[in-house]
DNA sequence: TTAGGGTTAG
């Protein structure tokens, strides 16, 4: 049968209701081969027709085509979703299938293998949940690996990863796209889950998989987020031509680790191989004349980073680079990307303020603030509520409100501030020997506690004879003068840098502890003293930013 | 003849 010629439009519906008219005929028609071989022919013709068009990004005319047709077979359903979700328009994707359930029109392998991906981009577990119910009522969660995936897929990016693995565990066939799933579900949501994501490595191996570049790099991450950053440097190690991305993923899992040192050293090799960092290997690395060497500095993100140098890097190196007024740059920086028309972000803005503010730069810091809010108290006001807005705000951003409060004189919106966080019990982080040990005040969990309240004790005896005097300001509950030193002894940072102490004797390592809120005002001081008295170098990052203290200084100059 | 995963950032 020859088809006639028409328009495009016409052409499609003169197809599918031919098409249609062949599928009822072939109910009574003798010859049902030949009627089915003819069906199928013309809906291939209608795809061709309709496919190229959602291919080609006209989604729209695609979908005009697709909703004037009087009857749709399921493929055309199926490249309608699909073009949908792979367009980033999962709301309308999801809108077609729900459609197609409600219509009756019958589900295949391809609609789910695509639905899936649709629900997780939009946070939609509930939905998800139903979905699956009805792909194993059909019998496809079962019998099509794409469908699995799919699933496993979606369970994993919800961070579900029991019920990721139930599925996983269930596939016969497992495929290198089933792994790669879980590998990132694991790399992302895993840390209590590190067994698991072992065993999956393990299985990888066992199935042939592993040499796939990018689930290797993948593995890497998932190793340098559970806190394994050897296994991470092992897996590095294998790569022949580590491109930037895998040399990016392993500086960057080297800095997650506290190994700042090392990250550099790892980073001046990047180089040496001649690969070009992006902005995303340098908004980690922070490193000014490499920004502005090849010529980031108009990326906001390296911009931002390199404006946040003070804040966030631990290394000695940075430190001395901090202390030699490089804080001074920051707000020139923050003026040259505005005249460079780069509107800052709210990480920009922070940053810049918090540069000022460690420098001392308050007459700067108010001027930038001016110039991005023109009525302050609404901005405030506006502020106030995108903070609760956000689901689950913490310390930081109660402390950036407060910080804008206290630039403006807010007392009200303050006390409303201060009360939100000053709940956050104070706790403090030691690495010894590549393994954290957390400390709270008057901690005497640790199972070798009895010994670091000696070495504390001890401490506190050498330094008082040089000079330490206990500031009780410091302690804010009522109670008697005595009670109050005590407890100020057993402050969480005490605590960590006695265990640290207790624990290696070696006078070159220096001591790196991280506090959740900012040092007080009283164990700075007894800090500078054992110094002194230990001749140890120690590194504090508190809430607020960086303190290096040797010889009974500290780089912030007193002034945090 | 319509389908699945993919590492790095403040």
């Amino acid at each position: 049968m020859t088809v006639p010629r028409l328009s495009y439009l016409n052409h499609l519906k003169y197809l599918t209701s031919t098409a249609q008219s062949c599928f009822d005929a072939s109910f009574k028609n003798t010859s049902l081969t030949e009627a089915s071989q003819f069906y199928s022919s013309l809906i291939q013709q209608c795809n061709k027709l309709i496919d190229p068009s959602l291919k080609c990004g006209s989604i729209n005319y695609g979908r005009k085509l697709f909703d004037e047709l009087p009857n749709r077979h399921v493929f055309m359903w199926n490249s309608m979703i699909s073009s949908y979700i792979s367009h980033k328009k999962s709301k309308e994707g999801i809108g077609l299938y729900e459609r197609m359930v409600l219509d009756g029109v019958y589900l295949d392998e391809y609609t789910f293998s695509c639905v899936f991906k649709a629900f997780s981009n939009l946070g939609l577990i509930n939905e998800g949940r139903r979905g699956h119910g009805l792909s194993v009522v059909l019998g496809l969660e079962v019998s099509n690996a794409f469908v699995r995936s799919g699933l496993v897929d979606m369970y994993a990016k919800f961070g579900r990863m029991k019920d990721a693995r139930l599925l996983s565990n269930r596939a016969v066939d497992k495929d290198v796209v089933l792994f790669m799933s879980l590998i990132v579900g694991y790399s992302q949501h895993g840390d209590d889950d590190l067994t698991n994501g072992k065993l999956v490595h393990g299985l990888v191996i066992k199935s042939g998989y592993e040499p796939a570049v990018a689930s290797q790099t993948s593995l890497l991450t998932m190793y340098a987020r559970c806190g394994l950053i050897g296994d991470s440097l092992r897996i590095f190690k294998r790569f022949p031509n580590p491109n930037h991305v895998t040399w990016t993923s392993l500086i960057v899992g080297l800095v997650r680790n506290g190994r700042e040192e090392l990250a550099l050293t790892k980073f001046r090799i990047m180089i040496r191989n001649s690969i070009i960092p992006n902005c995303l290997t340098l908004s980690r690395k922070q490193i000014h004349t490499m920004v502005t060497k090849f010529g980031l500095d108009r990326d906001i993100y390296a911009g931002a980073a390199l404006v946040n140098l003070y804040g966030k890097c631990g290394s000695t190196e940075m430190a001395s680079y901090a202390q030699n007024g490089f804080g001074h740059e920051a707000p020139e920086l923050f003026n040259s990307m505005k005249e460079l028309g780069l509107e800052p972000n709210e990480v920009t803005i922070l940053s810049v303020l918090l540069a000022c503010n460690n420098s001392g730069l308050v007459h700067e810091g108010c001027q930038i603030f001016a110039t991005i809010t023109n009525n302050q108290t609404t901005e405030l006001e506006e502020a106030e509520a995108l903070v609760k807005q956000v689901g689950n705000p913490d310390v930081v951003l109660w402390r950036t409100l407060l910080s804008a409060c206290k630039l403006h004189g807010e007392v009200e919106m303050a006390e409303r501030a201060v009360n939100k966080f000053k709940k956050n019990p104070a706790m403090s982080w030691v690495d010894v020997d590549r393994e954290v040990h957390t400390f709270m005040a008057g901690d005497l969990s640790h199972p070798r506690s009895r010994e670091i309240n000696e070495t504390l004790e001890k401490l506190i005896g050498k330094v008082k004879l040089l000079g330490y005097v206990p500031d009780t300001r410091f302690v804010l509950q009522d109670m008697d003068e005595e009670l109050k030193k005590r407890s100020l002894y057993y402050h969480s940072e005490k605590l960590a840098i006695s265990f640290a102490l207790l624990m290696s004797s070696n006078k070159n390592t220096i001591i790196r502890i991280f506090k959740n809120l900012r040092v007080c005002g009283d164990c700075h001081s007894w800090i500078k003293f054992v110094t002194k008295v230990s001749g140890r170098e120690i590194i504090a990052r508190d809430a607020k930013r960086f303190h290096h203290f040797k010889d009974g200084l500290c780089s912030c100059g007193d002034y945090w």
